[in-house]
DNA sequence: GGATTACTTGAACATCTATTCAAGTATATG
DNA sequence: CATATACTTGAATAGATGTTCAAGTAATCC
């Protein structure tokens, strides 16, 4: 790999780990797991305010790790992308052995 | 799980992330892929000061993610958990695809 | 079409974090 | 034993980030 494009990837790396590193938006994130939730579903499953919730979300959804669909005045948020469960599982895996 | 252990889950997932959420921090972990370094050595890699590459390879051990080893009055630093390069191949593998 | 619902957005504030700089410790060397 | 090397540490500062609050938009209901 030329060392410019591995520059932008460790950034790009870095700045995605910086998204998950937030207690709000792993919950989010988990809460989305098993299916699509409407905004104020996922505000009261995450114990926030409606406005926190969308904050997160527009970040969470411009980093590419959620979609979100319309349907009337509900708007759906839904996981996008295949890789993020699984790097939800080996964090979580790390993080379980450190516990027990 | 219960519901308690499963907040410290998130809240040690969070914090694991917010720690490989530094591009510096990011550029160690990598420079010690392949073999143990010293701080010198890994400070003129990542091309940081001796003092801020120590205090982030602080931080990196305070989560257990490198280890050190005194030798002389030389230390020699090595990832210390075999998650980890797991996980930055999956980040890395997320990224990749977002660029190209 | 006015009110209500379901969000989104921008600004403000408080907190956290990364680097620097100066000073400190520990080991080796002459 | 004094000096040099290889770091570590603490305080300070500057920049980033999360939440709140108030105001804005868009779709629905009566």
């Amino acid at each position: 790999m030329k060392p410019d494009s591995e520059k932008l990837l460790l950034l790009r790396m870095s700045s995605l780990f910086g998204v998950l590193a937030d207690n709000t938006r792993l919950k989010i994130m988990y809460s989305l797991l098993d299916s699509e939730k409407r905004v104020g579903e996922i505000a009261s499953i995450v114990g926030m305010s409606v406005s926190a919730t969308s904050h997160q979300l527009k970040v969470l959804r411009e980093n590419r790790l959620v979609k979100k669909r319309r349907q009337g005045r509900e708007n759906y948020y839904s996981l996008d992308d295949y890789h993020i469960p699984a790097l939800l599982a080996l964090a979580g895996e790390h993080c379980r052995e450190e516990i027990s």
